[in-house]
DNA sequence: TTGTAGGCGTTATCAT
DNA sequence: ATGATAACGCCTACAA
């Protein structure tokens, strides 16, 4: 004889409850069971996995509605392997310049019914690397990366068999995708402009030193002065850290080493914004006395006195774009991704110079 | 007679297997296996559920070492009901503000081995019912809210028996509870420093009109005018929205009105820098024409020009402090938080009035 | 202290 | 097309 033991909760239980629907406690089994069916009929209407008859069809609609059930996620995940979640390894969840894309990549998997998990790294591989399993550990269905110092074979071991959607990175792969600007070109606009507008001493606050869009846009600036025919002059070039308080201690150095010049292409926003302080400290005025070029278009770059003029990197678009691939990836498709190109923003920071 | 259907899986099989320890596949029965006992003993020794002896214990800890062993979250929040995550409902998880907080929250949950689940709202009460139901479907543990449009009564419906967290508003109950700062304190705090320099017009530009935040700083601008002993002058308050264009446009609207005033306190750092842009665009120069204060202490405020006077808001605080009732709450005990005060931060934008 | 067994809410396999 | 039924990986009431 089976000697049943109390069950920890009373379960399916004939109770129809008129508690209206308080979340959560409105399970498959109990639609199906006021639906007339079984509940594998139901999981394939919620799935779309078969073909069933327009009346369960309609049953089942029903109860779904007059029960306000909503399936768990959870039980999802542990059943068919499946959390509808995706992890997003960004490096800090403040940071100016990466908020618009996390904005974007939650817009984006939203619409396909996914949620993103952030967590973030900090730039420090020990802080990617658990963050990374953290994300496994929770099932995720998928990856995406922005940027981080992890070396990209890390990342395709971290990931495993997971789809794999890299932010400023080129990797290609059957389960992977890497999503990357062209910050060489946007380098050399930047400068170009500089040029067309009479400039010919132009120095360049370099970005972190050891991220590789910071020697790409180093190497930008550089071509655009050998196209021009221009003399690269190291003395002009001095590090940055991608940081206010950064651009405003390299525009101290640039100032005292007496080398003359111009202007100042600084390798983001925020070194610009950081130089442009320490110029006002030092009572050089912007444009008037040296123009002043930023990188990346962030918010505060519209609002700096004098507006920045800048490169727009669409970073909205990149982290919609990077969800899209990551839908794609899960649907077995090759990710096709068509970013904008960066642009030239001409604001108020460059000063045309007579001749 | 039983006949057994192939399983979809082979299930805890005795192939030790060499993959070192690839993600995912070690499981706690694989675990209980190798250390020669049962799955609940290490359940147990994993929650600390109950106590063991010295010798399994040793025996699990070496077999969890040896086999890479993770707990699955997923099957746990199935089982348990503990899904070791908190949903976080933002506004934009973009936002300048809010983002420290975020950060902050991250860092406080992580310390306790929760993992932060963000959700937007945008400011709209259908997307933040939405996104709570979303994180109750996922069966977070708990809720945070920061701000947002949503009644406290639906909000405590909304979470249900969930403990619940709310920044920016009093709240009170067992499982329920609010973080508030002083705005009021704050905006008179400001004011009184432009009076004590020695302003006596004194401007106004408001907040986003149904923020009650934006009121308690008007209010808090009113206080500082009535204690001083100075008139209210309505023409000298006008509306902002929280944002740089709305601070643009509300100081252009200021110096259309041709009431003169000798400084302005913005509702926040976004409007006052706005408001400086404006100011500038009609060649009105802060300090030195027209002094200006603003409220947050956001990182832009001190790369401005010139840097901006403010009134510090302990964001990245208030988020950490949420997390800690938070956890506090899902341990029974009262949420105890003690925020730091909010605090005038003089820098370069106010000038000292000559008499 | 430790083991056994049933259950958490789904999905997927097999059979009809 | 539909229904049983086992399984996902863990937790916990109960028994020992």
């Amino acid at each position: 004889m089976s000697s049943k033991p109390s069950p920890r909760r009373a379960r399916g239980s004939s109770t129809p409850a008129t508690d209206g629907g308080a979340a959560g406690v409105v399970t498959l089994e109990m639609v199906a069971h006021t639906a007339g069916v079984s509940p594998s009929t139901v999981s394939r209407i919620l799935n779309g996995t078969a073909r069933v008859s327009q009346a369960k069809q309609q049953a089942v609609d029903a109860a779904i509605q007059s029960l306000g059930f909503r399936p768990n996620p959870v039980a999802r995940g542990l059943a068919g392997g499946r959390t509808l979640s995706i992890g997003v390894l960004t490096q800090t969840i403040s940071s100016p310049f990466y908020g618009e894309a996390l904005h974007a990549i939650e817009d984006r998997l939203d619409e396909a019914g996914y949620i993103p998990i952030f967590v973030s790294g900090h730039w420090q591989e020990v802080e990617e690397r658990k963050a990374l399993e953290a994300l496994i550990a929770r099932r995720v269905d998928g990856l995406i990366v922005l940027a981080g110092r992890l070396s990209s074979r890390a990342l395709q071991a971290g990931a495993g068999h997971l789809p794999l959607v890299v932010v400023g990175r080129t990797m290609e792969g059957p389960r992977v995708h890497g999503l990357t600007l062209d910050n060489r070109a946007g380098a050399a606009m930047a400068t170009q402009h500089l040029i067309d507008c009479g400039h010919r001493r132009i120095a360049h606050i370099a970005g972190e030193p050891d991220h590789a869009d910071a020697h790409e846009r180093l190497a930008g600036y550089r071509d655009a002065l050998d196209r021009a025919g221009l003399p690269f002059d190291p003395a002009l070039v001095t590090p940055g850290d991608y940081t206010e308080a950064g651009g405003l201690l390299a525009v101290n150095r640039l100032l005292d080493a007496q080398r003359p010049f111009t202007a100042i292409f600084a390798a983001n926003d925020q070194t610009a914004i950081g130089a442009a302080l320490g110029l006002y400290r030092r009572h050089v005025r912007v444009p008037d006395d040296v123009s002043l070029v930023g990188f990346d278009d962030l918010a505060p770059a519209r609002f700096a006195i004098p507006p920045l003029t800048t490169v727009r990197q669409p970073v909205y678009e990149m982290g919609f774009q990077a969800a899209g691939a990551m839908m794609a990836l899960l649907r077995g498709e090759p990710a096709q991704v068509a970013l904008p190109p960066l642009q030239l923003v001409p604001r108020e920071s460059v000063r045309r110079l007579q001749r």
